[in-house]
DNA sequence: GGCGGTGTTTTACAAGTGTCCATGATTATG
DNA sequence: CATAATCATGGACACTTGTAAAACACCGCC
């Protein structure tokens, strides 16, 4: 990223990562990610390539931010869970899939011209694997004591990484009492009836 | 893949092959994957560009390539698991082990350039990935009634990778007992002492 | 209104990419 | 050995990529 998110964003520079971040999801729903070039998404966006290169690296950073942007939409993730029970990391999980499902439509048009071990997928997963990984971590699952922490939330992460490929990418409907039956059975834990609350 | 490996490779075929693979991890042990060019590869490689692109698509291709290259060295891996038991999965676990073990000091001077999120090891994963979930999906594991038969042999195929980058890519070292309870424990399968020979 | 800093735009450039074609070399056949 | 098919080679081509430097427009500020 050559530009600094840290500081706070001016009207236009506001306006120009949205107007790429917009382009691209665009053009990904109408071609792989890879067939895909900076001048096509500058032609598309209209803007001059030194303004792109201005804001980012190239198209793959381009690509990352896009996915920040979205999950700044979902106003909950710059309040993660700072509890520590596994019912708050459901209510995460819970509110993770609500938000995404608003993405759905957008999801599934792109996945028509991106594989799900294609480039954009790969970034994608690896960028929600990487806030998961922060979230969990926080978590006290970690209550297996022959595992290694960083091994543990790993493996949870992957399991909810899972779950959301196969409802999000891959297109499967599945109800929310099934999807929590999945998760608990994907980490090993003792099915909770959902009587809990 | 440009190049026919249907059929049977003539002597030159297999020279050529084998000499773009052993340059491209050559050179990943020097520097990151991406900011290898073909142009470097081939003049170091000692082959025109032309001969490059009568092989390989591009770089990620050949990229790809040199796993099911490395991959062919193993063996076992043409006569994989039609066991349908829970040991012979382990049978299989171990030996890929065993397999990836000889290679280890290739993998870990390549992870010094190479990091474990960047193109390099998502194309690795990603081809383990795909062989792990032909072996997996003909085993018996999915004993599990409440989970699709895909997704509880993506979980396990997740399962060993997280393994397989645990030891191999970060390199941690464990026992081999170890391994097969940080195993079950990840499968969410009781744990089975040693003994069971 | 005029000034100076910021970031945008323009243009140019060197290097890399992937394709194509004409020519030569190798190879597995008869 | 001779032949035809296959593959290797070198050069040329159109295109993309990322950078750099100079001209320009837009700000708040005196």
């Amino acid at each position: 990223m050559k530009y600094d998110l840290a500081k706070p964003l001016t009207r236009g520079a506001r306006r120009t990562l949205g107007d790429f971040t917009d382009t691209l999801l665009q053009l990904a729903a109408e071609k792989s990610f890879d067939q895909i070039s900076v001048n096509e998404l500058c032609q598309r966006a209209d803007y001059p390539r030194a303004t792109f290169y201005n804001y980012f690296d190239d198209k793959y950073d381009l690509l990352d931010y896009c996915w920040l942007h979205i999950s700044q939409e979902f106003q909950f993730l710059p309040a993660p869970a700072d509890g520590k029970e596994n019912s708050d990391l459901l209510m995460y999980f819970d509110r993770l899939f609500a938000a995404l499902k608003q993405k759905l439509p957008t999801f599934s048009t792109i996945m028509k011209f991106n594989p799900v071990d294609g480039t954009l997928v790969n970034s994608f997963i690896s960028f929600f694997r990487g806030k998961l990984r922060v979230v969990v971590s926080s978590c006290q699952i970690l209550q297996t004591p022959d595992l290694p922490p960083e091994l543990a939330a790993e493996h949870v992460a992957n399991s909810i990484l899972l779950l959301i490929e196969w409802v999000f990418l891959k297109n499967h409907v599945v109800s929310q009492e099934q999807l929590h039956q999945y998760l608990f059975q994907l980490l090993g834990i003792v099915k909770i009836p959902d009587e809990s609350i």
